[in-house]
DNA sequence: AAGTTAAATGACAGCGCTGTCAATTTTCAT
DNA sequence: ATGAAAATTGACAGCGCTGTCATTTAACTT
């Protein structure tokens, strides 16, 4: 029933360890033992025992998914994205969420890679922004790749993935002003994460570049919530002469401000352009649908896995770092200023 | 550095093999002996070795769960629940999103089965309610819990849990005649869901009992999305007179149905009430807050779990099934009908 | 051709745990 | 108290693989 290395061994007439070394692509092995060995493990169907495998070696084909994100769509967006590069490269994925802010934070991730004996750990912010976090990992002799929001390509020897948030942003503001808008208020996502300053700088430099002020009046405080937008759209409004186009931090935020508009009878996008950003299915379920950036995470963290994947095997490769632009995504609430 | 059984049947005094016996909860182990070893355990932070745990034994230690479900809250909820149980009971998780509609799906789930060693498997919807996937499971050999829609606790022997959809849609409905509505709509959920067909009957039950005449007009076909609950308040408030309440198959639908609402500038709840079902957040984030009915996936899940790790164990207990009903919870978007 | 070095292969222990079965202790009836 | 049955515990082999190191074989020397 199951086949075994020893049975593999067997058929081809070498010693185990050959088989071994063969499976493993070690070198020293002679072309045609390697044949003799790869025939029959083609004919006996023998796939390695994972268990095995890495109870006898020192090495590892486990990959971990650390997170701690309230944002169900993120997680499982790159969660598909991760399980189908593992799946891809045959290593396996554990999951792993956890609060943050919890004071014994760094002892449950350790003890939890000790225990399951982790190669290679997937970080997304916060922890891919808190160094407490990466530098014990990387002390503790494990690989890890950091997805986070930045525009400056680092000169980091660690793997990463930058989301150009700013760029993005620049984008979206553009977009605003091209359609003729001037007054573009803004509210913006929780000061900890990194991805809100990047955006606020995106948007700040668009109106610079397109000889608009920034007014600070304008730029209201927020947080990733629909009820922040909520809010924020009720101080903005509230201001006369008031704005012609919000852009949201988010689009949780985006819709909160779009119901706000509502409320107030503010016909979008007609006398009210509003955008939001991430395109997740938030942006889809409101209406009229909201005008974002997309943000592919799915293929992110399939990247990202497949550049930890190369560092664990320690194949290095020139690419370390990649960047991704999300991309402007026209939809029915932004419209030209009349 | 790292602590195996060893150090722990040192530590505690006892051999290797009664540790272990400790670790797997199994009988005949004298309870000071197991106090003996617990102590050990925690004082020395011991973790079981999966790798050589399932290498050592026949039976594995990881179960599987196998889910096809576009709605990312439900399958983060599960999933924490699911983790939790396995945490506690030192098994492995691994998750397996998939297409239930894809034309190989049993021999993917199959291939997947045997390849990752499974001892067990988790089902959700619409996999728990299709009999060619949980009878080629059972085949197999691979133990199975289900989650599903029901209110009749059949005379089932594989383990199940099931969501008394229908006594929670009894409540809801009931809450709304007690506020003196009698013209209810509802706006269904789609077809091919059991929850859809339990949560209708629910409604109507409660309508029945009440003395209230069911009105075929007032239930219109839907699926569970925002966009249906736009459609069907539209068609429900085009009704004259026009429905004093409408039950929404589930939160998003409701969103929906308030969205509409307000287009409309009908005042909700003073105007109209609207009640969701799931307790999603959803049902949080909108604006008035939706009257829902709670159902604590965490929970669920969780109890799953250790009904399955169980039935791996071999440990016959009594109870096999259980059943939960979700929770009235009254917020903000249904009132007293003027 | 004999000696030297490098390449290729194999023998064996052991990773940390569980299954088997035998040894020990406890319990209970006589 | 005494023996038999039952409950509890332990000794030991081995799961399938890799690391170490010894051994064999091939490849060069001069």
């Amino acid at each position: 029933m199951k086949v075994t290395i020893n049975d593999v061994a067997d058929l081809s007439g070498v010693s185990m360890k050959t088989v071994s070394r063969v499976i493993n692509n070690e070198s020293s092995v002679r072309q045609t033992t390697r044949d003799k060995v790869m025939a029959a493990v083609k004919e006996l169907n023998y796939q390695p025992n994972l268990a095995a495998r890495s109870l006898a070696g020192s090495n590892s084909y486990t990959i971990a998914y650390i997170y701690d994100n309230p944002n169900a769509y993120y997680v499982i967006d790159m969660q598909n994205g991760i399980l189908s590069e593992c799946k891809k490269q045959n290593f396996e994925l554990v999951i792993h969420p956890c609060n943050s802010k919890a004071d014994n934070i760094i002892e449950e991730i350790t003890s939890m890679i000790k225990h399951s004996r982790i190669a290679g750990v997937v970080l997304t912010p916060p922890f891919s922004e808190m160094p407490e976090i990466t530098d014990q990992l990387t002390a503790m002799g494990v690989k890890l790749v950091s997805i986070l929001s930045g525009h400056s390509l680092a000169e980091n020897h660690t793997p990463c993935i930058m989301i150009n948030d700013f760029d993005a942003s620049f984008e979206l503001t553009k977009h605003l002003i091209d359609l003729g808008h001037k007054d573009i208020g803004f509210i913006s996502g929780g000061k900890e994460h990194k991805s809100t300053s990047e955006r606020i700088d995106g948007y700040k430099s668009a109106l610079i570049v397109n000889n608009i002020s920034v007014r600070d009046e304008l730029i209201v405080d927020g947080e990733y919530s629909f009820e922040s937008g909520v809010q924020g759209a009720e101080k903005l409004l509230a201001i006369d002469p008031r704005p012609t186009a919000i852009f949201s931090c988010n689009d949780e935020i985006a819709a909160g401000a779009l119901f706000s508009s509502r409320l107030k009878n503010i016909n979008i996008p007609d006398q009210l352009s509003i955008v939001g950003f991430e395109n997740s299915p938030f942006s889809r379920q409101t209406w009229p649908k909201i005008t974002t950036a997309d943000q592919p995470n799915q293929t992110i963290a399939q990247n990202a896995t497949a550049l930890l994947i190369n560092e664990i095997r320690g194949q290095d490769s020139d690419e370390v770092c990649q960047q991704f632009t999300p991309q402007l995504l026209v939809r029915d609430s932004s419209a030209s200023f009349k």
